[in-house]
RNA sequence: GGGCGGUUACCGAAGUGGCCAAACGGGGCUGACUGUAAAUCAGCUGGCAUACGCCUUCGGAGGUUCGAAUCCUUCACCGCCCA
């Protein structure tokens, strides 16, 4: 790769919601890289977590993602775990202020926050370090020097906080600290690059940098990735939002989840959470625009994709085949629970008892709507016998293998 | 510490004594259509009940009333303003 090429690839999918500065971190990444080179030395890049959930969702592979793009071209990756910034919270994405979570929390979630992340870094090649090694050890005269650089104006015309501000909203002090910490994360560490959410311009920006370089370092490069939108295709993923799509999960439910996203998310996800590269990328839309490709067998490649990075190739396989025989075939998927038939059964004793539907209102309800089928016939009257063995289906996608009494 | 306001179903939000199982929006589900679990359109969305209807729900507890999500008392939590 050139130089150039370099650039691109480590900037594909970065967000800084200003042309002018977005050409800015690329110039001073391409200088950056040019000087590691000629010093023969890594960039030191690093990315901070706060491990408030124990669930990592794509949303949170993002960054991840970009880590290890670093990575393949050798240079030194450092996971910082938040053990002390998430005792505040981040406020960056927030209406209002974030629960603090107790050190046992943060403990339990970091663990797994590590070991879902090897499934995109290198675990060899990657640094992992908490941040309350060095963050619990300043002193509030430290802490008093650094908050000296900042202005409370400064905080106050970040949108969220001004938005807060003027409704009112409670903003506490201890908000404003979560910036400054970040930044000496950055500090200490003598990042070169810094990676974050494009929520994350600020802490990195405004905080890491002055920080830096007022204590006479060079400031780190933000690269800071545009958010990834969850299955709704619009507001940003989240798992209490219930719009997410978690890496650990099912790979047949991650597949399908991918499948259901809107077709005009697709580039977003293209450049996020795959392994492609800006030249595939640009194959990909291109085709997409002229018509060579469907957007169905685009998403489908997506899908299969995103499968294959957690799950590998062969669970992937077994996920499409099994998305294409029940949902475009409209067949059955090869595995589905059993209920055993009871004597004097009706139909709706059955969808109740076998657990197809959450309530006999419900299975009333969804009768109702036809949506009741027994080996593609459609089930009409709740009080019917039941008509026997068979696959029973509700809507879609639930499914109950009906067998013999006994 | 004082004054005021809030707490409604999965979420947001109406409702200020009967027509309230509770408007509306979002989400979810189902159907039609399709290119997919996309888009679009339509319906459904507390529980029990083969109709009639009954039961539980509007922060918790108690009360007024023939009748309460709506009024009163009290408790809890949240917010705003003043100090």
């Amino acid at each position: 790769m050139t130089i150039d090429q370099k650039v691109t690839y480590l900037m594909q999918g970065a967000d800084y919601g200003d042309e002018t500065l977005r050409d800015a971190m690329a110039d001073e990444l391409r200088e950056r890289l040019i000087e590691a080179e000629k010093e023969d030395r890594h960039l030191r890049v690093y990315c901070g977590y706060d491990p408030t959930a124990p669930d990592l969702h794509l949303g949170h592979t993002v960054t991840m993602r970009k880590l290890r793009q670093f990575q393949e071209l050798g240079h030194q990756v450092i996971f910082v775990i938040g053990s002390f910034t998430s005792l505040i919270g981040d406020p960056s994405d927030k209406d209002q202020a974030r629960p603090r979570l107790s050190p046992a929390e943060v403990e339990e979630n970091a663990r797994t926050y590590a070991e879902q992340a090897y499934k995109i870094l290198d675990r060899e090649e990657t640094l992992i370090r908490y941040n309350a090694d060095w963050l619990s050890e300043l002193t509030f005269e430290d802490v008093i020097e650094f908050s000296a650089l900042f202005t409370v104006q400064q905080f106050l015309s970040r949108e969220k906080f001004k938005e807060r501000f003027n409704r009112s909203d409670p903003i506490h002090l201890h908000e404003f600290f979560y910036a400054l910490m970040q930044g000496y994360d950055a500090y200490h560490l003598d990042a070169d690059v810094q990676i974050g959410g494009s929520d994350q311009l600020f802490n990195i920006l405004t905080a890491a940098r002055k920080l830096m370089s007022s204590k006479g370092k060079k400031p780190n490069i933000a690269i800071t990735m545009s958010i990834l939108p969850g299955t709704d295709g619009e507001v940003r993923m989240s798992k209490s939002i219930g719009n997410d799509i978690p890496i650990a999960g099912d790979p047949k439910d991650m597949y399908g989840k991918v499948m259901s996203l809107p077709d005009h998310v697709m580039p977003t996800y293209f450049r996020l959470v795959t392994r492609w590269d800006p030249d595939e990328i640009q194959e990909l839309e291109r085709a997409l625009e002229d018509g060579d490709l469907h957007p169905k067998k685009a998403k489908m490649k997506l899908a299969r994709e995103i499968v294959t990075i957690y799950h590998g190739e062969s669970t992937a396989r077994e996920a499409e085949e099994e998305f294409v025989r029940v949902f475009q075939q409209e067949g059955e998927p090869e595995e589905m629970d059993e209920y055993k038939l009871q004597k004097g059964q009706s139909v709706l004793d059955v969808l109740d008892e076998s657990g197809l539907v959450d309530s006999r209102s419900q299975a009333r309800r969804m009768i109702k709507q036809k949506a009741v089928r027994l080996d593609d016939e459609k089930l009409l009257d709740p009080y019917q016998d039941f008509p026997g063995p068979g696959v029973l289906r509700v809507g879609k996608r639930r499914f109950r293998r009906i067998v013999k009494e006994g």
